[in-house]
RNA sequence: CCGCCCGUAGCACAGCAGGAUAGUGCAGCAGAUUCCGAUUCUGAAGGUCGGGGGUUCGAAUCCUCUCGGGCGGGCCA
């Protein structure tokens, strides 16, 4: 919270504790403990700037009507020496709080004087956070859903940091498994398609069917020619991956890199398979005795430790056995470890190995079924399955022509986000992106999108900052010399629209924490969405050049102050703020 | 069948550790520029918060049932 917007909740309710104390020892009040209640701001300013629901928590301690006590409360307040400047008895009961003058000066002298960290916060506490998001398959291009996952994963991970957290951001490769072979035998088959035609050999159902399949056997075959065709099956594969998979991983980090997203760590699965940590992570399994072999596989008891972790939620018996819970497999009969297996370790890794207070993960929703057998595993090997946050995110369908388009990495028809980085600037997707929480489905019209006009959020910010700029140049340009303002002059901002700005200035490092603790940055896009709308209606109720010297400097002062904020939050989220556009 | 997510104005969405008259944008309607950027602003209109029950001073918010949409329940990832 800021400085000054915490110090006057403190106020507020120290006055409070105060007057209700004077109350209790004058007999005006029964001599009850004083129960909790809250401070806060209404959503209509006309019942305060800020509120209190303390008479009515208070009714059943004292036994009396909550608008009696609020009324002995405000008899007995005194709000000398606070930034409050009078109070009120409002609806059932409501204490609602009326700020002074001072208060608004405070607040735009500490945007001010915070200048690029305002809004910052020491949140977080300094906890190392891992936030691993896109960590698409390197086995095709990447799609609108890592579109998404994208920008929320990167833009949660700025504002962590801004919030206090020591932030990683991490991609996660999956180079070994499954996939990976499957990557290799379409990789195969498309390479001798080139030498004995399309239908000589047939792509299985469900292998990769991509063009960039087909793109990377070309190049491959440009390169080696037909020598690989005399050569062993497995000879034949391990050389495709080894050439496929690092361009793809390649293409990757370029088409993230132009979308702005830089990863402190890329983690390769084939790392936990090859160091050992995945014999230890079963290992550790084993000697605890959460794993038993059946049909030459071996499995983990996901259903007894789940159902231990559920009765200790409380849950019954009867509630669990609904939930048809099942086991799961670690290694295959075939003596290969499964992505499940791999993936304990790589948690072990982050949380265990590498130390991170938290991890947090960004998945598509189709993945949910996933997160409570991962937990469970994590509380079978003695990590603190709460230091694992997994965020669902819904997938995106994309629309164009009002029509559904089908994403399928399977079809090869997808739109790809090298695609949609063509179509669209980087600014208005890592906008649009992040206008809706991450659990909300989201339809992505693809024409609206590539549409560059005012209907888009991201340009209206912009232009607020653009507009402001234009404005201090305008001044400058009238050798008007912008200067620092007295608190009286600050104080000369009194209308409405002034007051909306700075109150809602006020509420930035609060809006960051609470995006921070819903993990929800389309919190930030909106408040800057609301910023800038309030700064339009400012720019068009008053003028900043006026006859009023000292009220023109104080709206500069203002003015400054959006400005600074708007850049801050957009360069946060790796968006430009434009000076003229 | 079981589980998770979603359902708020014509459309897209906020609000959800209970609070005052349920908000914002777009579309549509009526207006505003001799003046700092009209990519702007002002006003009116638009609602059984999917539905029923419950909890209480108070429910869009919590519980329960129900209806509709999305997703999952692999020795796939």
């Amino acid at each position: 919270m800021s400085k000054i917007v915490n110090e006057t909740q403190q106020q507020i309710r120290q006055a409070i504790l105060d007057a209700m104390g004077k109350a209790i020892s004058e007999g005006a009040l029964p001599a009850e403990p004083i129960c909790d209640f809250k401070i806060e701001v209404p959503n209509d300013t006309a019942n305060g700037d800020f509120s209190s629901n303390v008479a009515m928590m208070s009714t059943k301690a004292f036994r009396m009507n909550p608008r009696k006590i609020g009324e002995t409360i405000l008899e007995n307040i005194n709000l000398d020496g606070t930034y409050l400047e009078r109070c009120e008895i409002a609806g059932p009961g409501f204490l609602n709080f009326y700020l002074s003058p001072s208060y608004y000066s405070a607040i735009l002298k500490d945007v001010r004087a915070c200048g690029k960290d305002y809004g910052r916060s020491s949140y977080g506490k300094g906890k190392k956070v891992n936030v691993e998001f896109v960590s698409a398959n390197p086995t095709g291009p990447m799609h609108m859903g890592n579109a998404r996952g994208g920008a929320l994963g990167d833009c949660l991970a700025a504002i962590m940091d801004y919030a206090g957290y020591e932030v990683s951001r991490e991609f996660y490769i999956n180079d070994a498994g499954n996939q990976i072979e499957k990557f290799g035998l379409s990789l195969d088959i498309r390479y001798q398609q080139l030498y004995k035609g399309e239908d000589a050999v047939e792509l299985p159902e469900d292998s990769y069917h991509g063009e960039d399949i087909k793109e990377r056997a070309k190049e491959f075959a440009e390169i080696y020619g037909d020598s690989y065709l005399e050569k062993s099956e497995d000879e034949r594969r391990k050389a495709l991956i080894d050439y496929a998979l690092p361009k793809n991983i390649d293409n990757m980090k370029a088409t993230l890199s132009k979308y702005r997203i830089e990863y402190d760590k890329w983690f390769n699965e084939s790392i936990v398979h090859n160091n050992g940590e995945l014999k230890d992570t079963i290992e550790l399994l084993k000697a605890n005795g959460l794993t038993y072999e059946k049909d030459g596989a071996l499995w983990y008891k996901n259903i007894e430790v789940q159902t231990k972790m559920l009765l200790a939620q409380g849950k019954t018996q009867d509630a669990i056995d609904k939930l048809e819970l099942k086991d799961d497999v670690l290694i295959r009969a075939n003596g290969n470890p499964t992505y499940f297996a791999a993936d304990i370790a790589y948690h072990r890794n982050k949380l265990e190995v590498r130390k991170f207070d938290i991890a947090i993960d960004i998945w598509g929703a189709d993945h949910h079924g996933h997160v409570a057998r991962m937990k469970s595993a994590l509380d079978a090997i003695g990590v603190d399955s709460t230091r694992l946050d997994v965020i669902l995110m819904q997938l995106v369908r994309l629309t164009r022509n009002g029509e559904a388009v089908r994403m399928s990495k399977r079809t090869g028809k997808a739109i790809t986000l090298v695609d949609l980085l063509e179509e669209i600037p980087v600014d208005a997707s890592r906008f649009l992106f992040n206008m809706r929480e991450a659990g909300s489905q989201m339809d992505f019209d693809l024409d609206l999108a590539v549409e560059q006009s005012s209907k888009n959020p991201v340009y209206y910010c912009q232009y607020a900052h653009a507009r402001i700029c234009s404005i201090i140049k305008k001044l400058n340009a009238d050798g008007i010399q912008i200067r620092d303002c007295s608190d009286e002059e600050l104080q000369l901002l009194t209308d409405e629209t002034e007051k909306d700005i700075i109150r809602h200035l006020a509420s930035l490092t609060e809006e960051i924490v609470d995006a921070v603790k819903k993990y929800d940055p389309a919190k930030i896009t909106r408040y800057t969405i609301e910023l800038a709308t309030l700064f339009h209606k400012f720019y068009n109720a008053c003028r900043v050049v006026c006859e009023d010297e000292s009220l023109m400097q104080a709206r500069a002062y203002l003015c400054i102050c959006v400005r600074d904020t708007i850049k801050n939050i957009l360069n946060l989220l790796k968006i430009e703020a434009p000076e003229s556009m």
